[in-house]
DNA sequence: AAATAGGCCAACCGCTCCTCC
DNA sequence: TGGAGGAGCGGTTGGCCTATT
């Protein structure tokens, strides 16, 4: 339609990586006030963004909702069978996974998944076997996540992935939850029921182009119910009874942890780059903002999958 | 130690869809 | 019914980090 992005529509808009301190403001009205309208929100929270940028922000890094770390087995194995399905309609296979945004999916698919599916002499795209025989041979020659003897889904999916933490701004860091979609399920999509790798052994690389005619009653079977993307639509009375109630709040309140010392929040904004360097609010008197100075791997010990509950 | 290459990921861009008037 | 504006989606890119040479 030709319609002028945001970036374009006013200048002065800023661009690029966020600062702590546009994600704590954004973080704080959304919190407070819900979305509402997203045009709104920037000049609502004093952002110097555009509506859509807070959205993506919104979504992909700051919802309370959000699963962290290193996609498990089965996640990617759902991630495999939903894409032979549903294609790149990242949204949707989005929603089958609770805690992943499309966007998170979408590298993983394209820096990941799509490697190792070529190296088994799959089709990322088909989800075929590639014809080439060449191909057939060097995905045989290579190390298949199935089997048994090979190392298990964190170091595999990926060490990249794994590896790397968000390193200034993390209001809810998750640990590893040890995400099991319930292996019953996951398995039941590419070779029927097998139970859970201990007896019956994971389908092999031929698996994945079984029938996966199942996949798409999974997220009922399992009671997902929305599209991660759609928790944005958040209004100020949800945010309050599934944020303000958590385990955060308590933590927020004071009841939890104290701030790391500031030094330690520098060293991880200096190993960011990304920041501006801008000055870390620590302000006892504002008891949310002592969440943006906590280092992650303090917030991990808090309870942050009250959000998630419901999907188990 | 420095240079280079590759991987990963956050965020932007442009388009389509949806809703409202 | 059609247009305008907002929301959502998927593709792409830029920059940082790490591994390798």
């Amino acid at each position: 339609m030709g319609r002028l992005s945001c970036g374009g529509v006013q200048p002065k808009l800023r661009k690029g990586l966020w600062s702590p301190e546009e994600d704590e403001k954004l973080y704080n009205h959304i919190i407070r006030h819900g979305v509402g309208c997203w045009s709104s929100v920037p000049k609502l929270a004093g952002l110097q963004r555009c509506g859509k940028s807070c959205r993506l922000r919104w979504i992909n890094y700051l919802r309370p909702d959000l699963k962290r770390g290193s996609f498990s087995q089965q996640e990617e194995d759902l991630i495999l069978a939903l894409h032979e399905i549903l294609g790149n309609r990242w949204s949707q296979i989005a929603s089958h996974l609770p805690g992943r945004t499309d966007n998170e999916i979408k590298n993983f698919w394209n820096s990941c998944l799509k490697k190792k599916l070529r190296q088994r002499g799959i089709d990322p795209s088909t989800h075929k076997p590639i014809a080439n025989a060449g191909a057939a041979e060097a995905g045989a020659a290579l190390p298949d996540a199935r089997d048994p003897g090979h190392k298990p889904a964190a170091g595999d999916s990926d060490d990249g992935l794994a590896q790397k933490q968000p390193a200034v701004f993390d209001p809810f860091p998750l640990a590893d939850l040890g995400f099991d979609l319930g292996a019953a399920s996951v398995a039941a999509l590419y070779c029927g029921p097998y139970d859970d790798g201990v007896g019956k052994a994971p389908p092999d690389a031929g698996g994945f182009v079984a029938d996966y005619s199942s996949v798409l009653d999974v997220s009922e079977n399992l009671g997902y119910g929305e599209s991660s993307s759609n928790s944005s639509n958040w209004t100020c009375a949800e945010m309050s009874s599934a944020v303000l109630d958590s385990e955060v709040l308590h933590w927020a309140s004071g009841g939890g942890a104290k701030p790391e010392p500031y030094t330690e929040l520098e060293q991880q904004q200096q190993h960011s780059g990304g920041y501006g360097g801008g000055e870390q609010a620590v302000d006892d008197d504002d008891a949310l903002e002592h969440k943006f100075s906590l280092p992650c791997g303090q917030e991990q010990s808090l309870a942050h999958f009250d959000f998630n509950l419901e999907y188990f």
